[in-house]
DNA sequence: TTGAGTGCAAACTATTTGCAACTGG
DNA sequence: CCAGTTGCAAATAGTTTGCACTCAA
């Protein structure tokens, strides 16, 4: 996903203003709220923008993103609850056999103040095909 | 998300094929997909109302979706691996303090063949505020 | 000076929706 | 008959991209 393929950056004050941005907060800001905040320091800044240095700061490995856009949803006749393997070289995805760990809710309950309804894992890598 | 505020269902033969589809396949099939299998049993039929059955089915639990799409990307200054908690009242996501399971890599390339990279954990609930 | 960065607008992709026609109970 | 379902096309929403201009090294 994040290939190395970008050769070289040069410094920009909006891409340094973004990094600082989210280094300094524990939000999971989108990329529109980053935007938002921008504007007052940069009146002309684009959302384009934006997402071009958004894409890049990953792509440097300096901060992650949670992906919840910009590809497929998937839909699955089997609705018991169950956890998925994600190839990263096909897109393929498969059921998995290990069991389901309710105990991990509770868990979280513990450490938190929430209430936690269930939860979702999904693991990243390559399949046997992809692998040759 | 998958309130039950719809009320009544009536049967229809796109949505009845939708559903043999999803529940005899192991693949995870994207709404396009199954549209282009069903394109040669109902030539007229349109991708809207594919999503519109899948919505349904989803609605009526008899299937699950995977979402990758239709939300927002969000990002994260914090790189070290983590667990995220999910706010379904009001979309805030934080961070959790639990460790990170790395050993649960292993785990899945015992059972399997794939050669598992990283995961992703997510825990879906009510934050504080939302609980009042 | 030169190629990375920018704003702008248009393009793209996945999904949803309004509408008039249709259909199953 | 009547509300749920359909096909179609247009609309949305998030993200990406082409282009001409700008700016940092």
């Amino acid at each position: 996903m994040a290939q190395n393929n970008h050769k070289k950056y040069r410094n920009s004050k909006q891409r340094t203003k973004i990094l600082e941005i989210l280094k300094s907060t524990k939000d999971h800001p989108t990329a529109v709220r980053i935007y938002e905040q921008l504007r007052t320091e940069f009146p002309a800044l684009s959302l384009g923008n934006v997402y071009r240095n958004l894409n890049i700061l990953v792509e440097q490995g300096q901060i992650s993103e949670l992906r919840f856009g910009s590809t497929f949803d998937r839909y699955d006749g089997d609705i018991r609850p169950h956890y998925h393997f994600i190839c990263e070289g096909c897109g393929s995805i498969e059921d998995l056999d290990i069991e389901h760990e309710d105990v991990l809710n509770k868990k979280v309950e513990e450490n938190t103040n929430y209430k936690v309804n269930h939860h979702r894992l999904e693991f990243y890598g390559q399949c046997e095909n992809c692998l040759q």
